[in-house]
DNA sequence: AATGAATGAGAGTTCATTCAT
DNA sequence: TATGAATGAACTCTCATTCAT
C-alpha cells in the first residue's frame, strides 16, 4: 500500500507525517499516538497517512531508525578532532547527552519500543554499541586501553551508563522530579552538570584502564 | 472502586488476579494488556476485577512496586555474608541477573512505564540506587573506595552497567537474537555467561578504585 | 424474593433503606442511583437490600407512592380550618410548595418516572387530582364557582399551575439560576416569593369564577 | 470529536442520526437510549455517531434545541391571523396540542431531561415562556386584559397549565390509560377534546380577566 | 495526490442481581 | 437476618484501516 512519492509534494508530504509523528510519539507514546493525532499534527487528511505508509508500525519503525541514524552522526562529529580514546569518549558522550535534550522522543519511544518492535529496539542498540566495539577495539590495538577488555562487553557497559545516566539527569532534569506525574512530556533540557559528567567520566577512565599507561 | 477483601476468598481472589497479571503484563505489554485477558488469566468474571483495583493503572502501579520489593529483597538476600564492598557488589548484581531471568516481566512493564506511570518509573530506579548509594557511601568511609568517587552519581552508573548487560545477556539470551519478531515472548532464562560477568565485575572493580587494595 | 420484615430490627433496616433510596434518587435520578449507592447510603450490605425489595424498580415505586401520601397529607393538613373554597386552594397550596421545599425529591423522582414506571407517574397525579375534583365538586354544588365550570377539567389545571409555578420558583430559586449546571442538587428551599403567589392565586381565582359571587 | 459535516453525504448521516435519536429517546428515555439502538436506527455504524456528536449527551441537548425550536415556530404560525390575545392564546395552544401529538418525543425527552441536562431544561421553559411575556405585555398595554396581571408570572402559569393538559389529554389520550406499563411506546395522537379545551380556555380567559371587554 | 466519511472490533468500566456463608 | 464476593451483559467511546470521490 504505502509507497515512495513520486513527486516533490508527495516528497514534502512524507516528511510533514514522518515530523508529525515523532512530536506525537514522543508526547503521547506509541499505544496512544492515533493517525488522527499524526495526520492532524501535519495538516494532512487521515486517508493521505496510507499513501506513504502502511501502517502505524512502519512509520514506527521508520522513525527509530531515522533517529538512530542522527544520533549516531550526532555522536561521530561531536568527537570529530578528538584523538586519544578517551577524549573521544568523551565528546560522544557529550554529544548523545545533547541530542538527547534537544529530542527526548529518542528515549521515550526507543524504550516503549520493547513490545512494539522489538527488532528496531535491537537494531537501535546494537547500531551504536558497535561504534562502541569498533572504538575500542582500535584502542586496545594501540594499546590506548588494558588489554584485558572485551571490547564486546565493555561497550554494553558504557551504553548502559550513558543511557542511564541520561534518562537521570537529561530527561528528569537536575532534581529528578522534573516531568512527575502532571505533565510527563516535560523534560529538562539542559544537559548533565558538569560534577555528574566528570564523575562519569572518571568512573569510565578507571574502568577502561587507560589512565596510568605509558 | 476498588477496595481491600474482607474475606480469606477475596484475598485469594486478589492475589490471583496480581499473578495473572504479571503474566499478561509481561507479554503483551500495558497497551496489549486487556482486563479480560488478565481476568481471563486468573478465572474469574470481568467485573470480579474492579472488585479489587480500580483501574487497569492501579494494578500496573501496585504491580510495579510489588517486583521492586522483590527485585530489591532477591538482591539483598543474595549479597547476605558477603564482607568486602565488590563482594557484596559482586553477589548483589548475581541475584538481580537471577531475578531477571525468573521475572523478564520487571523489565518489560518497567520500561513500559516511562508513559504509563512515570512515577512509578521513578520510584522504582531511586529505590535500588538508593541501595547502591548506602553501600558506597560506607565503604568510601571504610576506605575501600576511592575517596573521589561521589556514591550519588557512581550509584546511577552502576544501575545503568546492571540495566543493560541483564538485558542484552539475560532477556535477549547469549545470541542476542531470541525474543525477536515472530516471539516476543520467548527470552533466555539462563543467566549471564561468566566471562561476560567477569569483564563487567572487572571493569567496575577498576572504576570504584578498589583494585589496588589488600 | 422481597418480604415484609418479620423482626423489629428488619422494621428498622427496612425503612434506613427507604430513606436511603430517598436521599439517593433525589441526588442522582433513577438512572444514576445504583443499589450499591442506596446500601451504603443506608450502613448495610448490598445483599441486605435484596432481602426487602425485590428489585431497583419496586423501591422506586414504593418510594413515590410514599412521597405521594405524604404530600397529599401536607395538602390536607394545611387546608384544614380555611372554609371557603378559594381559602381552601390558597392553603392547599402553600402546603405543597411548603413540601417541594422541603423535599425537592418528590419533583425530580416523579419527573423521571415517566420512563421507569408510567403507571406510578400516573397514579401520582391521579390522586392529587382527585382531591381537587372532589372539592371543585363540592363548590360548585355549593355555588362558590361557576356553573358553567367542569371539575374533571379544572382540576387538571390547578395541577399544572402548582407544577410549573413550583417548578420555576421552588426548585429553581428566585433567579431561576439556581441549581444550574455545575450543581443539579443543589434548590432553592424557600418557598414561593409573595407576589408571585399572590399573583397566581388572583388567577386562579378569577379563573374559578369565584369573586363577584354573593 | 465531534465535527460538522463537510460534505453533502456527511449532512445527510447527521441528520439521520438526529431523526433517529428523536425517536429511541422517544421510546425509551435517556437512560435506556443507547448509541447501539441510535445507530441501528439510523442505519449507520456505531462508530459513525462519534463523527457528528461528541457524546450521547450532546445529541439529547441537540435534540432538545431543535424540537424546542420547532414548537415555537408550530405556535406562532398557528397564531398566525389571529388578532385579539385570547384567539393568539387560543390559537397557539391549539398549535402546542397538534405538535405534541405529533412529537411526543417533546414531553418524554423534556421532563428526563431535569437529571440529564438541567440547564437544557430551563432553557426550553424559558424561551417558550419569553413568548408567553412579550405577548401578554402588549396586551395589557393595550388594555385586552386586566391591568393589575404580572405577565411574568401568568405567562408560567399558563405554561403550566398547557403542559398538564397537554400530558393528560394528548399523551395518555382520552382515557388516561394509554401508555400504561404493557406499551409505553403507544400514546394518544389525537388531540385535546373539544369540551377539555373549551373548558380550558375559558379558565384561561376568565383568569386573564378578558371577558368583559368588547 | 488527496480527501474525509464510514466501518466494526475491541477497549475499560459499571451494575443489578445471585448465592454461599 | 445479614454479609460481601462473584457474575456477565451492557454500556459509552476510540481507532486503525478502507474506499468512493
Amino acid at each position: 500500500m504505502s509507497d515512495a512519492p513520486r513527486t516533490a509534494r508527495g516528497e514534502l508530504t512524507r516528511s510533514k507525517l514522518l515530523e508529525a509523528a515523532e512530536k506525537v510519539f514522543s508526547e503521547c507514546g506509541y499505544a496512544d499516538a492515533s493517525i488522527v493525532r499524526i495526520t492532524e499534527a501535519a495538516g494532512v487528511a487521515q486517508g493521505t497517512f496510507y499513501l506513504y505508509f502502511s501502517s502505524k508500525l512502519e512509520i514506527f519503525e521508520e522513525l527509530i531508525e531515522d533517529l538512530n541514524r542522527r544520533v549516531r552522526h550526532a555522536m561521530a562529529e561531536a568527537a570529530e578532532g578528538a584523538t586519544t580514546r578517551i577524549e573521544i569518549e568523551r565528546q560522544g558522550f557529550l554529544g548523545f547527552f545533547r541530542f538527547t535534550a534537544e529530542h527526548p522522543a529518542l528515549y521515550r519511544i526507543v524504550r516503549e519500543a520493547e513490545f512494539v518492535s522489538p527488532k528496531s529496539l535491537r537494531l537501535h542498540y546494537t547500531r551504536i554499541v558497535s561504534g562502541y566495539i569498533a572504538g575500542l577495539g582500535n584502542a586496545k590495538d594501540s594499546g590506548e586501553i588494558g588489554a584485558d577488555v572485551d571490547p564486546a562487553v565493555v561497550a554494553w557497559v558504557l551504553m548502559g551508563i550513558g543511557e542511564m545516566v541520561g534518562m537521570r539527569w537529561v530527561l528528569w532534569g537536575e532534581d529528578g522530579q522534573t516531568g512527575a506525574d502532571d505533565d510527563p512530556t516535560a523534560s529538562g533540557t539542559s544537559s548533565v552538570p558538569e560534577h555528574v559528567f566528570d564523575q562519569m567520566m572518571s568512573f569510565i577512565e578507571r574502568g577502561l584502564g587507560t589512565q596510568g599507561r605509558p
